[in-house]
RNA sequence: GUGGCGGUAGCUCAGCUGGUAGAGCCCCGGGUUGUGGUCCCGGUGGUCGCGGGUUCGAGUCCCGUCCGCCACCCCA
């Protein structure tokens, strides 16, 4: 260690180090497949957008845009703003690169680092990795269930079993003013009943008063048990649409909690909106959250077209796993390791090396001057199939319950090819 | 952003009411062994998060600060 001042990662970010990838691989991996298999396409975007798309979309009284936004200027003043959550971006791309003249639904995905200014602790990071995949272009609500039950796909395939899928419909741009209204009444009727903070989100964003009801004084949550809700105040339309989602999820077979009161905290959601909570004990445990925006890519410019999507938390689907005790698959092996006894011609186990490479054999050899024993030892530690111990002037192949075997060294590289 | 708890070796932690730092794991070497396991012996590694203060003396007490965790808020 050196004197000069230490420096870390910042605050609320995290590194993937190479002991943690075989999970992180595991879960991406599994995504893909999924994605693969249900017809959606890779996308990247970005890292920063213009900030008005954020702000436009999400709505300036989201907490996203009031407190969390990483927003800076660049060299020549433009704002923009690291990416706090993937679906406007992806919508962005869809407008610009004119995918409304593709085939319709256009499905993507993409598995990105989002950025979001808040207190860091545990599955709640600044610099946050999720899956975000999107559904453009149909209104079908088929479509909403088969996205959803593809989420709930990869938890079973990842052998996730302690979550469960909250469900509710938050109406559309015919039925959630009129709701609206109702709710204001009701609000400013009922005032009395309600505490500071209920009050405080009443004036803000009228939707967002049910918000944590659980922790709500049992007075405050006996009066919002009387509110009317969204869910329950739909127009036909939505009701029809809302059912048909219902319907779809019951013919696969995916289970869920309707939640009259569950809204999204951002404001381009409409109709479809759900949350798959998992096992955490904390309040940290949203894995994914999602649901259909119908006026968002009309928002940003583009032409109307309806859209689903979620964002799934790649950590803390990963906190999910570890909470089951899922075990983790393991680092795979090297083939080969070329151990070396004093002595042993180094320039030849290069070309060696090389040529084993290059027929596809993951080999390694010593650069540490570690003794035989501790040579072993790391093959042992790198997962090698094979070791070979080359001396001098021959070597010996060791494989696992198998007698030792000479090779002379002109037949090594022939011996340990596939 | 507010409040609470915590930061000692790469990791998990011990260190009593202040007296100048330890264990296990890991890593390296040696021995044993059937040359990758086991067991035994030895070794490397720490400005006790950082900065001030109190004190003859601070890992230990006080203040500040950073980081982590928990609660609130909200979300992935």
């Amino acid at each position: 260690m050196s004197d000069r001042p230490k420096i870390d990662r910042p605050r609320g970010t995290h590194d993937i180090v190479p002991a943690e990838m075989p999970r992180w691989q595991h879960v991406t991996g599994e995504l893909e497949r999924l994605c693969r298999l249900y017809g959606y396409r890779r996308i990247v975007t970005p890292v920063f957008e213009d900030t008005a798309l954020f702000r436009r979309t999400s709505g300036v009284g989201s907490d996203v845009v009031q407190k969390e936004m990483y927003t800076f200027t660049d060299r020549s003043d433009r704002s923009l703003t690291l990416r706090p959550e993937g679906t406007a971006p992806i919508c962005r791309a869809y407008v610009e690169h004119g995918m409304h003249r593709d085939p319709q639904p256009v499905k993507l995905f993409t598995i990105a680092s989002m950025y979001r200014y808040g207190a860091p602790g545990r599955g709640r990071y600044r610099e946050h990795w999720q899956a975000s995949v999107e559904a453009l272009g149909s209104d079908d609500p088929r479509i909403d269930a088969e996205l959803i039950q593809l989420y709930d796909t990869l938890l079973a395939r990842l052998g996730v079993t302690r979550y469960h899928l909250e469900l509710n419909s938050i109406g559309c741009r015919e039925c959630r003013p009129a709701y609206l209204e109702t709710l204001r009444g009701w609000l400013a009727e009922n005032g009395q009943r309600l505490d500071a903070d209920t009050l405080a989100k009443a004036e803000a964003s009228p939707l967002r008063v049910f918000d944590n009801y659980l922790a709500k004084p049992p007075d405050v949550r006996a009066a919002l048990a009387e509110a009317p809700t969204i869910g329950e105040s739909l127009c036909a339309a939505c009701v029809a649409h809302f059912a048909g989602v219902r319907a779809a999820l019951d013919a696969t077979g995916v289970r869920y909690t309707l939640v009259p009161t569950l809204v999204r905290g951002l404001d381009y959601y409409s109709r479809t909106t759900f949350e798959f909570v998992g096992p955490m004990a904390n309040e940290n445990s949203t894995i994914t959250g999602g649901g259909r925006y119908d006026y968002l890519i009309e928002e940003i410019g583009g032409p109307q077209t309806p859209g689903i999507g979620f964002g799934a938390g790649v950590e803390r689907l990963l906190i999910a796993m570890d909470e089951e005790g899922v075990e983790p698959p393991g680092d795979e092996g090297i083939d080969v390791f070329v151990a070396l006894e004093d002595g042993a011609p180094r320039e030849r186990v290069a070309r060696w090396l090389a040529e084993l490479r290059r027929a596809g054999v993951a080999a390694e050899t010593e650069y540490a001057g570690r003794s035989l024993k501790g040579q072993l030892t790391q093959a042992r530690r790198l997962g090698a199939a094979r070791v070979v111990v080359v001396g001098p002037d021959s070597a010996t192949l060791r494989e696992p319950s198998r007698p030792d075997e000479p090779v002379e060294f002109d037949a090594i590289v022939s011996r340990l090819s596939p």
